[in-house]
RNA sequence: GGUCUCAUAGUUCAACGGAUAGAACGGAAGUUUCCUAAACUUCAGAUCCAAGUUCGAUUCUUGGUGAGAUCACCA
């Protein structure tokens, strides 16, 4: 409808007024709840055309709108807007079409383009955190989007399981552990790992403090370590694949995969394909050797091979060191590449932290000087960092927010206002968990990703869980209120049945059916703009209309037949449009809470 | 210092260059009991500063101020 409306203003100024106006110039928005009308066509733009005051011009348009769009019932016209009325029937028969679609929202698969996502990308050294939290749940719904829009989404992880950090907890497992292992210690393995790199860190510092104390300059005795030098060796055996240094490094790897494993079940991710940079961490090389041939890169006497970026206001760029190996950007650079040409996708995205802005810009800009066609179809959907109502994370003071304990906190908070409430009296032990594992995820997911990604935000986990407001519960919490009307409603008997389209729907109905109606061009949108904000928004205006509309026609006591089934028809679409949308975010209904 | 991002009620978040800047939480007052972890209705309360472009600027441009990120032979 909004399409072919934009379309018909087009004409209707060109038939007007001669002047061809492109479709873009056109500024169709939803008419505000205080004036009259459901579409607003904004006419100032067309004034240069007509020669007429605002008023005049959109009094014109409306007349010939009216005249040539049998949906148009009426048009007023305030200032320069146009204010355009929909006939009820039009509403009507969008509710009938909508129902019974258990896809609505959905596009259907139509030449949709192919896009890789790549997300999460934790290191094996330590457990995920908040804000991988916010990663992974932005990677995982923005994929969730373009599917919805048709697309063709390949998920993806890059685990970086190789380097110095790992060595680091290799060291210290080999030290202090005494032979313990995840299974001995009943600990999950990501968790059991990250103990040994905090122990390693600590074992450092008072090694440091040591030497410093016996004369040794603190610079120099950061870098004369024993345990740091014992690190690097470690990491130098490993890349001479030193057998026994393997066997350690897959062993530790393991258990945290195995951590890991279990904590993306619990926050609902997955992937298509796991990369692991132990395997990734050397391509590139020959990309950028050739880069150097052709004269785009320089090699400095010392060896290195650089890109210079300063024509492009940025610095120099190390992308092969002294001894030849590969650094990360080189990394990515052969990573990309490969899978440009193994998968044919149209589009590459990597959901990463915008500490790393600089990085994806020096990416893109290299790889376009490389030659690459596909430099340009790379995207960066960066997003700020996650702070705590104390403010921030930082590891050395101890206050990162464990993304298992955070869960694991969540759940029981969930637990514990239900059993005093005791709702679930009636559910299975097994029934009641699910509930509540539900209600603290869709609590967490909603409040991370109703925020603008590329802000830094804050997160507060008392408030995330509040069954008010503009919160995940209070969205599941209206989906269970439909839920328990709809259950109602078969147990006397009712059902609903199409709406009759001899009987206007009222005001309220009306905006309601208008707010369902708009799914699908909010799905496109967000799809474009990678943005699940825009549907969390959605979301929860619609649950807030559909509340105020039970308040005001309350459908179980409603006596007369067509409007009580016309209107549990419309709760019922309300449902499915609810869980649908918040289904994108990853974010599950339960059926009772 | 260079580059990039952000700045909106007390707080957490909204607002393709459009109408009187919206919500939520918190605060004040009220209504109701068909669904209920009840909901709904009022009230008070904000665009960091200064210029510019525009019929119209929270939005675009420039310059300030403030906050953050980044500029490694780390990843």
């Amino acid at each position: 409808m909004d399409k072919m409306l934009v379309t018909r203003v087009a004409t209707a100024v060109k038939e007007c007024y001669g002047a061809a106006v492109s479709e873009n110039e056109v500024q169709l928005q939803e008419t505000r709840k205080e004036f009259e009308g459901d579409w607003t066509v904004v006419v100032f733009p067309f004034t240069r055309y007509s020669r007429k005051s605002p008023e005049a011009t959109a009094g014109e348009l409306g007349d010939y709108l009216q005249r040539h769009i049998v949906e148009i019932k009426a048009y007023n016209v305030i200032k320069g807007f146009l204010n355009l009325t929909i006939s009820p029937a039009y509403w009507i028969g969008v509710l009938n079409e909508a129902t019974g679609k258990e896809r609505f929202g959905y596009a259907g698969k139509q030449d949709g383009k192919r896009y890789m996502i790549e997300y999460s990308s934790p290191n094996t050294n330590k457990p995920l955190h908040l804000g991988h939290i916010r990663n992974n749940f932005l990677g995982w719904s923005v994929s969730e989007i373009l599917r919805a829009n048709g697309h063709e989404v390949i998920m993806v992880n890059l685990v970086n399981d190789r380097g110095i950090h790992i060595c680091k907890s290799m060291i210290a497992w080999q030290k202090f552990s005494n032979g313990a292992t995840p299974g001995s210690t009943g600990k999950k393995g990501d968790h059991f790992v990250g103990d040994y790199y905090v122990r390693f860190d600590r074992e450092y510092k008072a090694q440091v403090e040591q030497l410093v104390k016996d004369g040794t300059p603190e610079e120099e005795a950061r870098e004369q370590a024993p345990i740091l030098l014992e690190a690097r060796e470690m990491l130098r055996l490993w890349e001479a694949g030193d057998p026994a240094t393997i066997a350690l490094w897959r062993q530790m790897n393991d258990w945290v995969l195995q951590g890991f494993e279990e904590t993306y079940r619990l926050m609902g991710v997955s992937f298509d394909k796991v990369y692991f940079e132990s395997e990734t961490y050397k391509k590139g090389r020959d990309i950028v050797l050739k880069g150097l041939a052709d004269g785009v890169l320089y090699r400095k006497e010392s060896g290195s091979v650089w890109a210079d970026l300063t024509s492009d206001g940025l610095d120099h760029k190390l992308l092969l060191r002294d001894d030849g190996t590969s650094v990360y950007m080189t990394q990515d650079i052969g990573t990309a590449c490969d899978r440009f040409s193994e998968f044919d996708i149209d589009e590459e995205i990597y959901v990463v932290g915008n500490e790393q802005n600089y990085h994806f810009q020096v990416l893109s800009l290299i790889c376009k000087k490389l030659g690459f066609e596909w430099a340009g179809k790379i995207k960066h959907l960066s997003y700020g960092m996650v702070e705590l109502p104390e403010g921030r994370m930082k590891s050395r003071e101890g206050t990162v927010v464990d993304a298992d304990d955070l869960i694991a906190e969540m759940i029981e908070t969930a637990r514990v206002t239900s059993a005093e409430l005791g709702k679930l009296d009636g559910y299975s032990e097994e029934e009641a968990a699910e509930v509540y594992r539900k209600v603290a995820l869709g609590a967490l997911k909603y409040f991370i990703l109703k925020v603008d990604p590329k802000k830094t935000m804050t997160f507060n986990p008392k408030e995330s869980i509040d069954f008010n407001g503009n919160t995940g519960p209070f969205i599941q919490y209206t989906y269970t209120r439909i839920r328990s009307i709809e259950r109602k409603a078969k147990e006397a008997g009712i059902t609903a049945l199409p709406a009759d389209p001899l009987s206007p729907l009222s005001g309220k109905e009306q905006s309601l059916v208008k707010l369902i109606a708009r799914l699908p061009s909010v799905v496109a949108e967000a799809g474009e703009s990678y943005s699940p904000a825009l549907l969390a928004n959605y979301i929860y205006e619609l649950a807030k209309e559909f509340n105020q509309f039970y308040h005001d026609y309350p459908i179980l006591k409603e006596t007369d037949e067509t409007t009580r089934n016309t209107r549990l028809l419309l709760a019922m679409q309300c449902g499915v449009t609810i869980r649908n949308a918040a289904g994108m975010l990853g974010i599950e209904m339960p059926e009772r809470m």
